[in-house]
DNA sequence: GCTCCAATGTTGATTGAGTCAATATTTCGA
DNA sequence: TCGAAATATTGACTCAATCAACATTGGAGC
């Protein structure tokens, strides 16, 4: 049996293979170009960093101190690089290219981009903006450090998009029918219509570029009564910390426009959300039994008194 | 001043360098392995194709033959490979592991997984699925072929994708404002929840994983006439014959449901979807200037006699 | 039949990549 | 002040990569 984990390392060790073999030949030694690959890459860190030390470079390209120190050497010898005595630090050298070797560095550029730019034009335009993206991603997630959480307002395409995620996920988790995808697709078509800035407010969480989650805030039926609507947390950002914030956003600004208690509607099967209310000092206020996007559910009303809570 | 080429050429650049940096190990001699990236590629191809001649090796990894030549011979000193006469070709020699060599490359296979599983199980989730769906999408890319396009039917999570991605594209090539996301929204939920499988239809078109298009078939005020709505062909995927596959599938199946005739609702500027309509014998019978979405637009309506036509 | 050509496989030669070990030098902290 | 750690270099070695030369074989075309 194949778990996801083995699928998983199946589809990356497949991308290694692939990369290596269609794209590995991006920076390989085009025909006729002074320079190998690894001479290539440490001449871009030379010229990146303007002054640095070997052992820099050759932590950032993790290679041999040895290698760079022959390739340094190479390059001296070429006359595109000149390393000068650091007056501060005896045993560092400070290493910079020469006129003649910024201009050897800005034809390899030249060449290099000229052959990128070739294999994305030879690309047909899904293909090409699969490919960018996907590339993007990766940098991003090999180089953008740790995935920040951000909240914002509406954007066109959210409304959609958070109907999309939860329709997805809920009929993968609990098997709900589209039932629910057609509820929410109204609601937020509602909140649209009816949008009021003093009375109602919405946050799109994102991580990574991605939507994270979500949360609407609507006027309820009473006066001073606000309601927490369509509450939603991706699957791959739980436990980061974005429900949370997202309550937690969604009561203070309650508060702001001046409503006296907060009230929503949810389900029993939902835990991770009941364990976000409970936190923020929801309580359970009413359950019955309901059947629902195809299932038996337990229907539940939550209220917060927003004037006697801290 | 750059371009969006530009962009794109320097973010495939950058992936480059940072798979290159960080991914590169994966392949890569672990300690203590008795074969080098090199020999590991070639001892991949010789399980894989289990009978091959050199040259194929050569020209699958796109290596030297001289460079394979010196492998293989290695190979076959340490007992891992053994070439036999092919009867047919006295030129050809046919290459395949040893019993020892299927071993070593089994010993080789369990660790290079745990070396990418080790990777993956390091990763946070929301950076290992975003990591994991990238990869996906580069393999396809590159491995995959030509993307299909293919027609199915409406499944969880679509209906928002209908509407997040029409908002999205709408507001950027048109600047339409969230109005149209909101009349989406509840077209699209009107739909679910008065659907009724003989008079009305749904078509997600798809290619490359992903949403290509969309279009509706939806029953009409008067007895015999159908609607098409909410026609809708990715930017990446125009010139594709999405479209046209759309419109004529949702045609037939109106014929199919003895409908008579078919209207449509669209704005003018929307001129790529009129080429598809006249192209499929719509003819516009009734225009007004309306203002929609922000902007002052002219309302079409067009229709098709599905009695008299091909 | 024959010749020419292309493909296959091997070997030699050379340069660079990659790794390990040893060493000289310098700085910095204990 | 001493020793640890970092920097830079050199030697030694194996493999990768590339080019050139060459022998061998099968097949196309005559």
């Amino acid at each position: 049996m194949t778990t996801q984990h083995d699928r998983d390392v199946a589809t990356l060790r497949a991308f290694n293979r692939v990369y290596t073999s269609r794209l590995g030949l991006l920076d390989t030694h085009y025909d006729g170009s002074p320079f190998s690959l690894s001479e290539a890459r440490i001449l871009y860190e030379l010229k990146t960093r303007t002054t640095s030390m070997a052992a820099d470079i050759a932590r950032a390209l993790r290679l041999d101190p040895a290698q760079v120190s022959r390739t340094i050497k190479r390059f001296s010898t070429r006359g595109l690089v000149v390393a000068r005595e650091n007056p501060a630090h005896g045993r560092h050298q400070l290493l910079s290219l020469t006129e003649a070797g910024q201009t050897a560095f800005a034809a390899l550029e030249t060449r290099t981009r000229a052959a990128v730019g070739a294999l994305i034009d030879g690309l047909p335009p899904l293909q090409r903006s699969r490919l960018l993206s996907a590339a993007a991603t990766l940098n991003d997630v090999f180089d953008g450090g740790a995935p920040e959480v951000t909240l914002r307002g509406l954007r066109p395409g959210d409304l959609g998009m958070v109907i999309a995620r939860q329709a997805l996920v809920y009929a993968s988790e609990y098997d709900w029918n589209t039932d629910y995808e057609a509820l929410i697709a109204r609601i937020l078509a509602d909140f649209h219509d009816n949008f009021d800035p003093l009375k109602d407010d919405a946050w799109i969480a994102e991580a990574g570029g991605g939507m994270a989650g979500s949360i609407f805030l609507v006027r309820g039926d009473q006066a001073g009564t606000a309601k927490l609507r369509l509450l939603y947390v991706e699957p791959d950002a739980r436990g980061m910390g974005v429900g949370q914030r997202l309550v937690e956003t969604c009561i203070a600004r309650a508060r702001e426009l001046g409503y006296r208690r907060m009230v929503l509607w949810t389900v029993s099967v939902l835990t991770a959300a009941r364990r976000l209310y409970e936190r923020a000092g929801f309580t359970l206020v009413e359950e019955a039994p309901a059947h629902r996007f195809g299932h038996d559910l337990v229907d539940q009303t939550w209220a917060l008194d927003l004037e006697h809570e801290a």
